[in-house]
DNA sequence: CGATACTCGTCGT
DNA sequence: CGAGTATCG
């Protein structure tokens, strides 16, 4: 159980974000969440082992969405279980487990809709499947690391050592591990809310005045947390106090052993082990490529692997198998030899079968697709691919993590650089011979593919293998192609859309109160501005079409313009490419971008003109989808109980 | 007011 | 699993 109500009190310091303000930085990403998210569309076919990979594309598609704004992902995996939590591990696999056998009896009496929730509830994210990722990922050349136990505290370790620039997650675990730079609620268009340390000075719900990272960590644990059940009575308020008045957690325990409450005299001990747990969890050095403590240990400390985890790690290539996904990280075998990932490797097979037949289709003409192309056309011919430096073994970050003793000059060079032109250290040497060449053309656009291989080769001949061409997905086209055809124009009417943008897009539950809140009038005036905001996105993903048609006038003009365009080569799209589009969009995040907004922008209409408020702004662009869905696809008759579009009655604020 | 137990949506066609 | 809601203290 997470730290439990943190988030919502830190609203007024989450900053709403797109990553494309990242761009040139690096990032680590809890896998595990995009995994499970994705592994939701497809639940039943995993839990019956049937072979299926849109978990995969769904990572994929966040992954290359990152790429595209020149943000450079590593992807960390959960490793190990620690002690601590195998007891509710256990439970959750129980759970799991009962799910899966009410999934069946729903099923078999017919139950459909039913039977595909407790399938959702009883999607595995196992390793096998995180193994299938890691191939994807190596076949892409994308960054990632296993973490030897637990993947917040791996990435904790990434950002605290400057070797990612902000880690993106949905787990609110970060923050008492003590992340830097945390972004939540990433969605697949990119938009998503930071969180700063450094700002938490400055929260107003709850005053973290003169806390220090301590402090946090303490009333974290106190209000409860994974590795210790928090005191009855105790939540994140109480914590709070107590940890304001006594600073430390020893005087806390004192106190309340001196007033009233009976604490188990098992508890400060539990709680020591739980400190220490936040703070020394091992993690894996990727520069050093061995195992090391989030934050050294200093004292003295008795170790038995009883909160820390067995450390089966000594031999050097343990840990570096298991980082690199090689070895199981539960097992410490190879995965090869384990009966699961032999399943794993049959339905492997099975699905390349399929999703090549699909490639092999020919490749749609079509507007998108010849954007998409161009564009990453362009930029990665724009990218000066310097030469790929060995990595200087960085000498500040394998010491302690925690003091902050890098050289600002050699950070902003050092850490970036390393970050996104080196390939990861880590498995550069599974790229050449990777046994699976089909996935090569998978993953690229079909056909494509090889004209931009050719095209890199001929500017830039160091890239003679495909090694690092991925990489260099760096200026991202749009930015670009803005730059050059609004030229210095609409700089300060694009600020203030992309502003308002960000008030409504950003659909994050945060915000959800203040828009629950208001009125008709509001209303109205929130569907204009997601009218102006859904128009910008159109003129960022319609670009191509501008410079197609070389249509040239105001901005407004052209926004208009290529909404209309927009509207026209979508649904032309939707007629005739029917299950084209989807492989088309399978690896271009754009695409599905695009396709959404437009979604979202037709929607808007609908909505606006309906004069249906169904329930306010709180999530247009579901409600609408759903509404739409059943409007056009009644015929279908499929789990429509499911989607079903239920109106929200209207809540009532207490 | 605050803690706790419960429900719901998550994905995507 | 996070987020929101209702209910009990």
């Amino acid at each position: 159980m997470g730290i439990q109500g943190l988030l919502p009190l830190l609203k007024s310091i989450m900053v709403p974000i797109h990553i494309k303000e990242l761009e040139g930085s690096c990032v680590a990403i809890d896998t595990y969440s995009w995994l499970h998210k994705g592994a939701l569309s497809c639940s039943k076919d995993l839990c019956k082992g049937l072979p299926t990979s849109r978990h995969i594309d769904y990572c994929m598609h966040r992954v290359n969405l990152l790429r595209h704004y020149g943000v450079k992902p590593m992807l960390v995996f959960d490793g190990g279980l620690l002690p601590m939590k195998i007891e509710q591990e256990n439970k959750r696999a129980r759970g799991r487990k009962e799910n899966l056998a009410r999934a069946m009896e729903h099923e078999s009496n017919g139950n459909s809709s039913a039977a595909y929730e407790c399938y959702q509830k009883a999607v595995d994210i196992s390793p096998s499947i995180a193994y299938e990722l890691i191939q994807v990922l190596k076949q892409e050349n994308i960054s990632y690391v296993v973490a030897p136990y637990e993947a917040d505290a791996q990435m904790t370790f990434l950002a605290v050592s400057k070797q990612v620039d902000a880690v993106i997650t949905e787990d609110s675990d970060l923050i008492p591990f003590g992340c830097p730079k945390i972004i939540f609620k990433m969605d697949k268009f990119g938009q998503a809310v930071q969180f700063q340390q450094s700002k938490l000075q400055h929260n107003k719900d709850l005053s973290f005045a003169g806390f220090t990272k301590q402090m946090i960590l303490e009333m974290c644990i106190l209000s409860g947390c994974d590795y210790l059940q928090s005191l009855p009575g105790m939540g994140l308020k109480r914590a709070h106090a107590l940890i304001k008045r006594f600073t430390t957690y020893d005087k806390v325990i004192k106190h309340l052993r001196y007033s009233i409450s009976s604490v188990p005299p098992l508890y400060e001990e539990s709680f020591k082990k739980a400190l220490l747990t936040f703070q020394h969890q091992r993690v894996y050095d990727p520069i050093t490529e061995n195992i090391v403590h989030l934050c050294a240990i200093s004292e003295n400390i008795e170790d038995d692997g009883d909160f820390l985890g067995p450390y089966p790690f000594q031999i050097y290539n343990i840990a570096k198998g298991i980082a690199e996904g090689d070895l199981d990280p539960f097992t410490k075998m190879p995965f090869q030899e384990t009966a699961r990932a032999n399943t794993t490797f049959k339905l492997k097979n099975v699905d390349l079968g399929n999703v090549k037949k699909k490639l092999d289709l020919p490749v749609q003409k079509n507007l998108l697709t010849q954007y998409f192309c161009f564009a990453s056309l362009e930029a990665k011919r724009k990218f000066k691919a310097p030469r790929s430096s060995p990595i200087q073994p960085s000498p500040s970050c394998n010491s302690s993590p925690n003091s902050e003793e890098h050289v600002s000059s050699e950070e902003d060079d050092l850490s970036k650089r390393s970050c996104s032109e080196t390939p990861s250290p880590i498995h550069s040497k599974n790229v050449e011979n990777g046994f699976a060449p089909e996935i090569q053309e998978l993953i690229e656009s079909p056909k494509h593919g090889k004209d931009m291989k050719d095209m890199l080769k001929e500017t830039s001949p160091e890239h003679t293998s495909l090694q690092k061409p991925k990489h260099s997905i760096h200026k991202p086209c749009l930015a670009q192609q803005k730059e050059h055809e609004f030229g210095s124009v609409p700089d300060a009417i694009e600020g203030k859309i992309r502003k308002e943008n960000r008030k409504v897009i950003v659909r994050s539950s945060y915000f959800k109160h203040k828009s629950e809140h208001e009125n008709d009038q509001e209303n109205k005036q929130n569907t204009l501005i997601e009218d102006n905001s859904a128009a910008n996105v159109a003129t960022e993903s319609g670009n191509l079409l501008k410079r197609k048609e070389h249509t040239s006038g105001s901005v407004e003009e052209e926004i208009v313009k290529s909404k209309q365009m927009r509207i026209e080569s979508s649904s032309s799209n939707d007629g005739k490419f029917g299950s084209n589009i989807s492989h088309l969009a399978e690896y271009s995040d754009i695409a599905e971008k695009s396709m959404e907004k437009f979604v979202s922008i037709i929607s808007s209409f609908k909505f606006a003109s309906s004069g249906s408020r169904a329930s306010g702004l709180r999530a247009p662009l579901k409600d609408i989808r759903n509404t739409s869905s059943t409007n056009n696809r009644s015929t279908v008759g499929v789990d429509l109980n499911q989607f079903a579009y239920v109106p929200k009655k209207p809540k009532k604020s207490r």
